[in-house]
DNA sequence: TTAACGCATCAATAAATATTTATGTGTTAA
DNA sequence: TTAACACATAAATATTTATTGATGCGTTAA
């Protein structure tokens, strides 16, 4: 493959994700498939918002939907999307200490990184042998 | 610090990320730092527009600069954003081919991604205890 | 000081994206 | 079949973002 065609798809991903709204739908579906009502009253967002967003994160390959009955359930397609939000946060939290510790210059915070990696890999491990099954 | 403002933060990154020239010129810059016309002369894109998704990465806190003579050389800020590249490609693959799974419905690839895991998990402790020096 | 080079910025345009309001579609229960 | 509910979609608007061409600003070398 061609690695244009894949800096696009990485973008497209990317892009997925670099919504505000979409993040705090995709912390709540961390917990387990919902319906969109229920996406609806736990972000506080409009019922055409939240489908909207529903689809772009489908478009994405991030969520999938399964219907039972009159409702629409809504679930990641791969558990350790969380744990890729998570390592971002981390390394966010990570660049924006750097960048202020230019100013202040010479604190230096615990970092909690190698620990949560270690945690990550083993979430990541068990997802995949999940999927193995 | 709140949730919701955690959220916007994260959203900002990945939308730096989010562009395929970017992730173009962090490929690039992957290999150490560079000057504005390296980068231009590397990746085929206009210099405007490089020194525009230059200016998109530092504020996004991905690269900075440093002056020699006259010059500008732009480097990562965390040599583990590459990782984290590295990391999103695989989970890209993994998505795409588990969605392409649904339709030819039998194949179930190998899958390089406890081994990745480990060896990024490796480096970025690696860049850490670098840091901490 | 002037010319050449490296880079940033500005103005203009095009394209993509988020959001709202209104409406349509499918499902269930009466 | 009709009413109510869950969700999707369409139309309209506002905002953001990518890209280009022209120009400005700082640095170096003549």
């Amino acid at each position: 493959m061609s690695v244009d065609i894949l800096y696009k798809q990485i973008a497209a991903f990317y892009r997925s994700l670099a919504d505000e709204n979409r993040l705090s739908i995709l912390m709540n579906l961390s917990a387990g498939a919902k319906t969109v009502s229920e996406i609806v009253e736990q972000t506080g967002l409009s019922q055409p918002l939240v489908s909207h967003h529903l689809k772009e994160l489908k478009n994405g390959l991030i969520v999938r939907t399964e219907r039972k009955s009159s409702f629409v359930f809504y679930e990641l397609t791969e558990p350790s999307i969380v744990e890729l939000l998570r390592l971002t946060n981390q390394l966010v939290v990570e660049l924006s200490e750097k960048s202020r510790s230019v100013f202040t210059s010479g604190e230096m915070p615990a970092l909690p990184f190698p620990m949560m990696m270690k945690k990550m890999s083993k979430i990541m491990n068990q997802a995949l042998k999940e999927k193995q099954k």
